[in-house]
Order: C-alpha cells, then sequence, then structure tokens
DNA sequence: GTCTATACTAGGATAGAC
DNA sequence: GTCTATCCTAGTATAGAC
C-alpha cells in the first residue's frame, strides 16, 4: 500500500484529500475568496476532479462545515459540565471549559476563522451552529450560574446569560486575538494555562459574592 | 440645488454615495463577495462610474476602510479614558467605557463586520487599525491596572493585559452577537446598559483585592 | 458626469478520451 | 479516477459617444 505523491487514490481517499485541502483554503479566505482552481491546485488534481466529488462548489463548502461541526463539537465540554457541575466545584468548572476551549481553538485555527467568515457572510452554517451548540452551552451554563445564586454562593444582581455571555466572550476574543496577531508577538503573549487561569480567577471572583455583603443581606 | 434621486451629482457628492453604498455591500459580504455590478446597481449608476472614481475595487475597498477607520477613531474613548484615569473612579471608567463602546457598535454596525471580514480575509488595514488603535488602548488600559495593582486596590496576581484582554472580550463578543444573532432574540436581549453594568460589575470585583486578602498580605 | 457597448479575464462547471 | 479541452457566465475594467 505505499504510495507517492498524489497518484490513484480511492475515491474516499481524495474526497477526503480535497476536503482537507478546501478546510485550509476556504478558512483563510472565505467561501467567494477561494476558487476551485486553487483548490484543484493545492490538492494536486483537476478541477474536474472536485466536480466528481461535490456537485457544486458549495457543496463542497457545505460539506466541510459540516464535517467540522461535528469534528468540532462542543460534546467534549458538554461532558465535562455535566461531570463538574455535579461537584459545584466552580473554579474547576470554569478553568477547565476555558483551557478546553483554548487549546481546541489552537489546535484546530480552521474552526474558529470557518465559523466567523461564514458567520459574517451569512451562510446558515453558523446559525446553526450556534443553535444547535451554542445555545444549549448557554442554558447549561446560565441554569448552572442561576443555581449558584440561589444557593447563595454567587451574587444575585446579574443575569446569568450575561455573565456566560462574558465569560464565553473572553475565551473566543483571546482566540481570536491569538489566531490573527499573537503568532506576531503582537499585543500579549501567554500560556493557554496562563490565560484560563486569569480568565476563571476574574469571572469567579467577579461574580462571587462578597463575604460582608453576605451576612447582612436584607431578606 | 433641489434634486430628485440619483440625478447628476457633482463629483464629491457621487464620490462619496458610492462610498457609502459599498460600505453597506463590503460589511455584508466581504470583498470578493461584492461585485462592483451590485455596486453600480445599487446606487442606481453604471459600473464605468464607480471606475472614474476609483481606479479599482481594490482601491474602493481601502478608500472604504480608511475612511471607517478615522471616523470610528477611538479617540472619544482615549479622551474618556484620560479624563476618568485622574479621577481612579474604576467603575466609571469601565462603565463608560464599555457603554461607549457597545452603543458606539451598534451605531455603526458595518464598522465590526468590515474589521472582522478584512481581519479574516488577512487584509493589511485590519493590522493597521489594531497597531494604530487596538494597541494603544492595551497600553493605556494595562498601564491604569498596573498602577492600580502598585496602589494595593487591584489583585496583582494577574497579568494586566490579560485584563484588558478579557474585558475587551467581553465587549467586542457581546457586540458581535447581538450584530449576528440578538436581533433575532436569540439568546439574549439586554439593554446596552444592562451589559455595560454587568460587564463593568464582573471585571472590577473580579480584579480587585478582597479585603480579608488585603490584610494578611505576605509582605 | 453619465451612459452604452464591449474587451478581456477569471471562475464554475462539463464532455469525453484514457 | 484522472486528464485535457472547452463552454459559459460573471466579473473587472475601458473606450468613446453624449
Amino acid at each position: 500500500m505505499t504510495r507517492t505523491e498524489a497518484s490513484r487514490m480511492s475515491a474516499d481517499e481524495r474526497r477526503n484529500q480535497i476536503l482537507q485541502v478546501a478546510i485550509k483554503l476556504f478558512s483563510r479566505k472565505g467561501f467567494s475568496g477561494t476558487t476551485t482552481r486553487e483548490i484543484a491546485q493545492a490538492a494536486g488534481i483537476s478541477e474536474a476532479i472536485i466536480f466528481k466529488h461535490f456537485a457544486t462548489k458549495s457543496d463542497l463548502y457545505s460539506a466541510i462545515l459540516d464535517y467540522k461541526c461535528h469534528e468540532a463539537g462542543l460534546e467534549q465540554s458538554f461532558s465535562l459540565l455535566h461531570e463538574a457541575i455535579g461537584s459545584k466545584n466552580d473554579y474547576e468548572i470554569f478553568y477547565e471549559l476555558t483551557l478546553n476551549a483554548i487549546t481546541h481553538h489552537e489546535k484546530d485555527p480552521e474552526f474558529l476563522r470557518l465559523l466567523m467568515l461564514s458567520a459574517l457572510e451569512g451562510h446558515e452554517f453558523a446559525e446553526m451552529f450556534v443553535r444547535r451548540k451554542i445555545e444549549p452551552l448557554y442554558e447549561i451554563l446560565s441554569e448552572y450560574i442561576a443555581q449558584r445564586q440561589k444557593d447563595g454562593v454567587f451574587r444575585n444582581d446579574i443575569n446569568p446569560k450575561l455573565i456566560v455571555r462574558a465569560f464565553l466572550g473572553m475565551i473566543t476574543h483571546h482566540s481570536m486575538n491569538k489566531l490573527l496577531w499573537d503568532s506576531q508577538q503582537r499585543i500579549l503573549k501567554v500560556s493557554d494555562e496562563e490565560a484560563a487561569r486569569a480568565f476563571s480567577e476574574i469571572l469567579l471572583s467577579g461574580i462571587k459574592k462578597n463575604r460582608e455583603e453576605n451576612s447582612n443581606v436584607e431578606n
């Protein structure tokens, strides 16, 4: 089964190779910024082959997003969450979630790019991803926060969903910055662990009740 | 000087009109997603006129980004900051900055879109904007934070730049979300003031020293 | 300042041979 | 499975008349 370079592949191999090459290009230049010519060239094949595997350029794009959506599912985070939430170890929850997200963004930078680009370009994919992955995440997290507010551990004068937004904002903004600028040492260069620690600390201290507030509460 | 509709304009008027129309389109569909045909159509003129005013499509795009960069300067925030920083009224600083940013993003949604799209597409504009506007903002804010850490008011175990990043992350992520989804009532719908209040509260409480920590500090 | 007409290139997609 | 050749449309850009 040894093979040199781009010689004859099986249909599945070829399809997959095209997918991989196209992911790189679409994630860097967006849908309309990428041509099927480039994709073919980068894959070392003729354009005709692309259209054997994907009826249209749009189909290829959709296939990519679909693929990435499964691969980059937040299932890992979800299970992490469910586990942690039982324990009510707040710091653990936020730290692990953050570190998990940041390292994931790092390992798969194309995903963030594709997501952002497709969102800005108004592709249905982004909306689907939000509906199927982000909204549930909001639900779980904000419910947990609401619970901790009822427990009297978190201050209850902030909308839980706004807390989630603040939290996800820190994370995604940080990842975007890393993706776009930090490689050139612009602005900031820190380890993922340090970032995760900082964000969890800020968020948690930010939403925890002060002890004194706690004691002279009005009802 | 009364005029009906798209009849003969002066060169400057026309140029400006093209700019405005193009801003809308480029911000929605990106550079390569927008055609000069569409722009001409939307402006109610022929393509030839566009090329009378801008040598190439790229030139038009650059002109837009340049224009937006000036218009959307953070000067307002900077002067706001300088004022506030003297007073050391921490909450005021963060709240005003946040509200200012959010309302600005709201008033000029095209700006965020153009910035993000050009950043993702690797256009030099985004990099320039970061260098000229964002980096200075980081400097000012992180210096202020470092000062407050020295004052013993903020905890000093978090990198000031990471704090700035967390802060800007909340804000821009929130604005992006509003831009992309919240109009459809997805996820979250809150007033700008409530969001600004939440973000400033979280951040500030998150980075302030606890009173007890404050008293039994080790050196 | 504006249009119509058009040149020219690039991009998506297909036919048909191997 | 793959290529070459090619079709066709869309896209940028220009010429020249009004």
